[in-house]
RNA sequence: AGAGGCGGCCGGACAGCUGCGCGGCAAAAAGUAAGAUUUGACUGUGAGGAAAGUCCGGGCUUUAUGGAAACAAGACACCGGAUAACUUCCGGCCGGAGGAAUCCGAGGGAAAGCGCCACAGAAAAUUACCGCCGAAAAUUUUUUCGGUAAGGUUGAAAAGGCGAGGUAAAAGCUCACCGCUGGGGCAGAAAUGUCACAGGCAAGGCAAGCCCUGUCUAAAGCAAGACCAAGUUAGGGUAAGGUUUAUCCUUAGUGGAGCGUUUUCACUCCGGCCCAGGAGGUAGGUCGCAAGAGCGGUUUGGCAACAAUCCGCCAAGAUGAAUAGCUGUCGCGGAUAUCUUUGCUUGCAAAGCAAUAUCUGUCACAAAACCCGGCUUAUAGGUCGCCUUAAAUU
RNA sequence: GGAGAGAUGGCAGAGUGGUCUAAUGCGGCAGACUCGAAAUCUGUUGUACGGUUUUCCGUACCUAGGGUUCAAAUCCCUAUCUCUCCG
């Protein structure tokens, strides 16, 4: 499965996960919603830097280790039909890996449990 | 040795797995206005010395028909050279810092003119308060007139400095030395240096205040711009001007228009025709966009910057923006442990350094966005070359 | 990516070479008025270092570092940060 169609890119599908559930950790904050409109059962991520943690090359290495983390543990965790946003924070660019994908796991399955229980 | 100065180079290395951008190759499905797109146990390639700040100079593009002169606005400024160009670079001069190597300097003009120089001080640029000296008057220590700028006070700065002569008191008034100015000789391509001569001191500072002299400069920027072009809009192009905004009117080579302003010279265009399969151009796409003032070396010329010549090489091209993650070995930095073993320092104890073992690491500054030449700023650590050597240490 | 503007006390904001923390307003503190509060009125109020150790005095600081000048918040250069505009 291609990566790329996985990811979110419009403001419109940013808006509307913003609506919906986050958590926060120390590496990386998750936003999340369920998309029932969709046909495909694919997940889909977005990935958020704000100006604020650093100039260009800043942001661009936040995103690239958010993906390369994504790469690593969604295929397991993500549910399928739901859409989540990743926003960098300012140590996300420097901060172990490993300790990324630990706030990722945690995150993840805490959203999860979220997402499930505001269904019922 | 140590200390100091100048310049060059490197900017962790190698291997493996997963993943990303671009190019090539192969395959796939769909068929679009156009460009596309997807897949790959295929393949090639993928950040810097500053890519940064955007402070200068160019290329390139658009606007503009080209040249000349004046004005306006701005920039620069010792001399010579290099360069596409520069406020850059190289060599030299002068001034300053240093013991030296060496480093630093926006370094034209204040006798073209205007302006400013607070406070203090008599006076801040044709000056005289206190003084000093002489004369006259009055008179018991004052006034008036004249000479003078040695001495005093202020200040950032006070009209050449110092000594001697001179005088009523003084003064370049005169003289020696130093400084300054002038024209001349010599050296040099020049800035400038130097030599003797003469003048006889005659006008302080600020031009990063206005300004003067000389030289140079059109403006904006790849979000420049060119092309294709769904939707949508309704006439458009080819001269100028006018209004009532109508494909209307007026003017037409003895006229009008042509982009900082004015003048001038040359040049070009302009009185009806063309197009509905046409025009404009939004979303979107393609190009611009990677062979260049290119990079690495050879030889020749030059003190050098650099130029010429020959040989070899092709080295990122994104646009919601590619280089990431992990593992291993070595390197580097940090921490801890052990003197059991080995080496070194010390007379010994004790301790330290190296070695060894273990653990650990945002591994300096920093990330291309049209491209080059500079400048400026940031930068852990390593490495090479040349030069100086006063003091301190060995 | 490109173009431009700005930075002054706790906050806003004058000051464009001259004696100087630097007008003014808001705020803070103290006092008056009030039973108490608000409003009003009056006074006061920056930081750091050094001397002194209550007071008081001196020096430095107008984003930072240099330069020009006798003298710089002001003129010139460099850097840092903030803001605005350009599809």
């Amino acid at each position: 499965m291609s990566e790329k169609k996985t990811i979110l890119k419009k403001r419109k599908d940013f808006l509307r996960v913003a609506r919906g559930v986050h958590v926060v950790t120390t590496c990386v904050i998750v936003q999340a919603a369920l998309n029932l409109s969709k046909k495909s059962n694919q997940w889909h991520v977005g990935y958020t830097a704000t100006k604020k943690i650093g100039k260009a090359y800043v942001r661009n290495r936040s995103k690239r280790r958010l993906r390369a983390g994504v790469r690593q543990i969604f295929p397991q965790l993500a549910l399928p039909n739901a859409e989540y946003v990743l926003i960098s924070r300012h140590n996300t660019h420097y901060c172990p890996f490993a300790l990324l994908l630990k706030d990722l796991k945690y995150a993840l399955k805490k959203i999860n449990e979220q997402l499930l229980g505001g269904k019922r």
